[in-house]
DNA sequence: TGAATATAGTTGCAAATGTAACTATTATGC
DNA sequence: GCATAATAGTTACATTTGCAACTATATTCA
């Protein structure tokens, strides 16, 4: 104990993990958004609204944000934004007022049907970048990530 | 070949590796920066200025920006700030007036030996979530991931 | 019942961010 | 050596975002 050459770990930016996540993952999804940001005239936002009620129509506003992993201001805005497109309608729900049931608009569900699988495209073309196994571990990793994350939010 | 059951594998955004992504980052990123925010007042891309000068003292903002992979104008903006505070001085490069050498003042020194810790430990607190293992697949994985998008932004 | 509390969703305002245009200085090429 | 292009850094503007306050409806429980 008491060694005393042990130097401090210095803190080098480039092997920070939070640091290196925060880069790979802001240029994913930059690259990922350009390509039905430019296509769609949609940003992130809205086409994870779309993702969900693409899968689960009838959702209200806020299942939308737990399962997005969204904000509720962000999703009522990304809602009202689709809805001026015309991509998606509101129908108040009638046991509760304050709730609106949200599906896509037939357009909307057509361009959930071009987008969907361009996603997809782009999700296997990255994973090119890894073994099978490496993405098998990054899925764990990840999940691991978030139960950590999970705890920390906990004790808060 | 032609197997008619294949159906499309269905978009399911909690499964989508980019969104995954996306959302465990943001998780980390906000929980490390409220650290910081809170006690010092400082932001993501000020923080970041001042990892990389508090290792690398002298560099331009142009450099900084290289290294901390942001944009000039977002170091800009931070170098200004930074200034603001008292935390960095520049000094105009006599050989090539464009250019200033940045670098912490006293303070911001004192700011940098009180956060690298701090960072430091949550990086070692959340790889406690890995096992040793899978903190060196992650690296790696990440390493690759940057390597395709390299490749990815190469072709445009 | 009805006052207090909780929930769904929206809006307003301020801060953060990105793109493009701009200034100042330096390098290049004819 | 001068016009053109490149580079360092800043500024302006438009967009995005996040938080807090707000409206409307629903629930609780005294």
């Amino acid at each position: 104990m008491g060694n005393t050459k042990m130097a401090k770990a210095p803190l080098a930016l480039e092997r920070f993990l939070p640091y290196r996540l925060s880069v790979v993952t802001n240029r994913i999804s930059g690259a990922l958004s350009r390509h039905y940001a430019d296509r769609f005239g949609i940003g992130i936002p809205e086409w994870r609204v779309i993702a969900i009620l693409g899968r689960y129509a009838g959702l209200s506003a806020n299942q939308v944000a737990e399962r997005s992993a969204m904000d509720k201001v962000t999703v009522s805005r990304a809602v009202a934004a689709l809805e001026g497109k015309g991509l998606l309608e509101r129908e108040r729900d009638d046991g509760d007022k304050r709730k609106s049931r949200l599906t896509l608009s037939g357009k909307g569900q057509q361009v959930y049907a071009e987008i969907a699988p361009l996603a997809l495209g782009f999700e296997r073309d990255l994973l090119t970048a890894l073994t099978a196994e490496e993405a098998v571990q990054l899925d764990r990793i990840i999940d691991r990530l978030n139960a950590k994350m999970d705890a920390v939010d906990a004790g808060r």
